[in-house]
DNA sequence: GCCGTGCTTCGACAGACGTCAAGATAGAAG
DNA sequence: CTTCTATCTTGACGTCTGTCGAAGCACGGC
C-alpha cells in the first residue's frame, strides 16, 4: 500500500488547501475544485461500516488496529472489509503499515480536525483548526 | 416538503442521540445503528454539488437562497438541482420554506455543528458540542 | 376562469458502488 | 523450499445514484 502513499500525501495537502486557515463553509461558497477535494472525504464517510471502522480504529487501544481486529465486527467478507479500508486509505482518512504479518491501521487526527473545522460555522475559538499535520496526539481527555 | 419534515426532525434527533453529550468518533466504537445515522448526514454531503449547495445557502446573504439563487451557478437542470436539495432536506441539513412564488432554503447550524463534534477527537473546550437541541427552527405545518 | 413562472415529481438510463468468491501476494514457521 | 496464515486484487453481479426531459403542482397576475 505505500505504493499510493504519494497520492494521500496529496489529498491531505489539497484539503489544507481547501480549509485554508480557517474558511468554514459558511462563510463563502466553495469552488468547483474545492467542492471536489472536501466531497471525495465526505463521501469516504458516507458509509456505516466504513465510519464504524474509522470509529473502531480510532477508539482502539494505542490508537491502531489490525484488520483481523475489524473483521469479526462485522457479518462481511474479507475482500469487503479490505474495499473499505482502501477507500478510506485514499481518502486519507487512515494509514497503514505492515509489522511482520499484520497491517496495522490508525487515522489520521489532522485531516478529520480540518474536516470537522470546515463545519463549524464561525469557528469562535476553535483549536482544532491551527494543528499543523504533523504527530497524531489522542490527547482524549474525559471530564 | 412540508410532507417529510417530520422525518426530518426525526433525523435530527437521532443524530443528536448519537452525539449524545460529546461523543466524538475517537472515544468508542460506533454501534450499527449510529453508524447508519451518522453515515446518512455524511452520504448526503459526499458529492460535490450539494456540498457546494450547503455552502451556497450557508454563505447567502441572510442565511438563505431561494432556488433561483442557486440553479444559475451549476450547468445542471432544474430537476437534478431540485433531487440534490431534496437529499440535503432528508437528511436533515437544510430546510426549505415557500414564501409567495419561492422557496427559500437555509441551513441548519445545529446539526453541522453536532457532526464537527463527532469529528475532533477531544474537544479541548469546543462550544459547539454543548448545542441545545431544543428548539427547532421552522414551525412549517404538516401536509 | 386562464396563463405564465418557479419548483418538484415521475420515468428512464448510464455509470458508480457494495458485495462476494476465487486467485494473488507477502511474510512467518517448519 | 514448502506450507500456512493474513491481507489484498481481480472479476463479476445486483443495487443505488446522478442526470435528464416531460409532466405535475402551487402560486401570482391577468
Amino acid at each position: 500500500m505505500s505504493k499510493q502513499d504519494g497520492h494521500e500525501e496529496q489529498v491531505l495537502a489539497a484539503l489544507a488547501e481547501v480549509v485554508g486557515c480557517c474558511s468554514p463553509l459558511a462563510r463563502e461558497p466553495l469552488s468547483a475544485d474545492q467542492s471536489v477535494e472536501l466531497a471525495r472525504v465526505f463521501k469516504a464517510m458516507g458509509d456505516p461500516v466504513r465510519l464504524r471502522l474509522l470509529s473502531l480504529i480510532a477508539s482502539h487501544a494505542g490508537g491502531e488496529a489490525c484488520v483481523c481486529d475489524l473483521t469479526d465486527v462485522f457479518d462481511l467478507s474479507g475482500p469487503t472489509i479490505s474495499h473499505h479500508l482502501k477507500v478510506l486509505r485514499e481518502a486519507g482518512l487512515i494509514t497503514g503499515e505492515r509489522r511482520g504479518t499484520w497491517i496495522y491501521y490508525r487515522v489520521r487526527p489532522e485531516l478529520l480536525a480540518q474536516v470537522s473545522a470546515v463545519l463549524v460555522p464561525a469557528a469562535p475559538d476553535n483549536p482544532a483548526v491551527v494543528m499543523p499535520a504533523g504527530r497524531e496526539a489522542l490527547p482524549v481527555v474525559e471530564q
